[in-house]
DNA sequence: CTGAAAGCGCTTACAG
DNA sequence: CTGAAAGCGCTTACAG
């Protein structure tokens, strides 16, 4: 049907090997060759089947992107398809493919281990919280490399800077003259709440004038929460550092009701910079990451070990930056 | 190194025919064999390489979802991460796998080629938006079937049932009451807000004594220009359909500044339930589908031309359903 | 530097 | 119903 090897060896006069010598950048080839080669593969249309090839070399040139479609809290979001399309991109650009995964039951576990032995994968990418270990340990028996999104005690992986994200929000809203912090946390069990907390207590504490009263409260349902929060406080801080945009919004809606003045009598800096931190009212100051770079990152780490073709240990921290809008000063 | 057709063979006792035929659910095998190869297979952890198989088949068993990561317009959204995961889940049932591309670019269209014509993959999925005359033609030629998401000139697509969406709109305001309705769309070029008008201006002129003064506004920033348009507005219709969550939440905003009781002086629904129409104040009426449910459908009229072998000509309009929030009576 | 040949792991007529 | 054999399109020692 389509044109093979073998069209293009007779066209060019050659044999197949040679033909295969080219495709293979051998330094086992003449020029002369060479270029009979390639006249006859732009001139016949050839394009070599990767699944011949693939056979041979038992590689598919493919890696794959673990997702858990039941879990809204950690996909429900864009940026986690900027990550995705962040590393189809850098794949791209080394001429492997992406392809996606879900894995949320046992049974899909399962089909990523065929996957992984029929040879359709070289390598996959995984949010951290899906890395269990039964399959970590099945794709380290397999020789299958991995690089993991979000911190983990596995090799491989990388993450946003979190802990350096609480510390710069802290202190920008330190150096704009706020004497005393609140930490506001949608979620006291995750993990990236925790570590913004911990970078904001480090800053906060450094600074000996500093009073972090009122030092974190813990709320789980976003905007709601926030509203509360503030309609029912009796004091307020200086300053506030919120874990996302919902809760901040909620916070703000509440703070314009009772007339406070942001950024005058109180400031605000959240996390990530989603659609919401620009629906503030007025708009969220946040510390963000380019999370498509994050993407990209991780595509490029994973490139790597399939290159060296053992493991080389890697930890990759993404920096982050502030976004200074309008509840900063 | 890994186990093949021709160990289970050995270990159970029969032709590496035998044992493709058991792989092929083919008729043609005694159960006494069956028995045999399964246990063989058990035993040995045999798992049939996809490269041998697809070589001979000319299959590979995955499809590509095509996105343009560089129009934040279409993909910068988790509707469009949901549409990709019910894709995912629905080709996982039927044993294929869903690989990302995308295809901004001219390079990357030819990349797309040389994927087709390896035979990487069987079948596409792509937003309307990207399918180019050459590109579905070079589709079309080397037959591979693919499927459209979002209205199209070609043969098989989905979509979502936008006029239906915008008469439904218009109908529930009615029914509630309003005498006069005004519609409010963000982006006067893209297809789906006028079919959203069109439905909308049916449901409007089928009832004689509704008023649909204002009949249409056009804006194109969102928020803000929601915002604008409220502020600025010397007189207010009964109701308004309002094309995105975004927009409607800036007029939301402008009327709540300027004391207009909503629903009671003013009704609206928008289109879309995203994290924003439940930040608005009050939250917003809408009317929604299920996105991931279209991605589901995809796939499954894929498979179906994937099956058939030729193709079978489909449309499919997925049904939409009003979510009555707080701004709506 | 080059070609003939074996082999990668499967499927599929073909003959029995 | 079954097996021997050819073939899918490539790569890679091996001998020259």
């Amino acid at each position: 049907m389509s044109v093979t090897i073998r069209d293009v060896a007779k066209h060019a006069g050659v044999s197949v090997a040679t033909v295969s010598r080219y495709l293979n950048n051998s330094p086992l080839i003449a020029q002369e060759s060479v270029d009979k080669v390639r006249n006859s593969i732009q001139a016949l249309h050839y394009e070599p089947s990767f699944l011949a090839r693939g056979m041979v070399i038992q590689r598919s040139q493919t890696v794959a992107f673990l997702v858990d479609d039941e879990n809204p809290d950690t996909f429900g979001n864009d940026s986690f398809l900027k990550i995705q399309y962040g590393a189809e991109r850098a794949l791209g650009e080394h001429g492997y493919y992406l392809m996606i995964l879900s894995v949320g039951s046992a049974a899909r576990e399962k089909a990523l281990r065929k996957i992984v032995v029929e040879k359709r994968i070289d390598g996959v990418i995984l949010p951290a919280q899906l890395a269990k270990k039964t399959l970590c340990a099945m794709l380290t028996e397999q020789d299958v490399p991995f690089v993991l999104i979000g911190k983990s005690k596995f090799s491989n992986w990388i993450d946003l800077d979190n802990v350096m994200a609480g510390r710069i929000a802290a202190e920008k809203l330190i150096a704009a003259g706020a004497g005393s912090l609140c930490f506001v946390g949608n979620g006291s069990d995750k993990v990236f709440v925790n570590e913004r907390y911990e970078g904001f207590s480090a800053a906060v504490h450094a600074q000996a004038n500093i009073v972090a009263e009122l030092p974190r409260i813990d709320c789980k349902s976003g905007a709601v929460c926030g509203y509360d929060l503030i309609t029912s406080a009796k004091e307020l801080p200086d300053a506030f550092v919120v874990s996302d945009n919902e809760t901040a919004f909620g916070m703000l809606r509440a703070l314009d009701e009772r007339s406070v003045k942001v950024p005058d009598q109180i400031q605000m800096i959240s996390f990530d910079d989603g659609i919401v931190a620009r629906l503030c009212h007025p708009m969220l100051s946040v510390v963000d990451i380019d999370v498509k770079q994050l993407g990209i990152q991780a595509a490029n780490m994973l490139y790597l070990q399939l290159q060296a073709g053992r493991d080389v240990s890697q930890q990759c921290l993404m920096p982050v930056r502030l976004i200074s809008r309008e509840t900063s000063r």
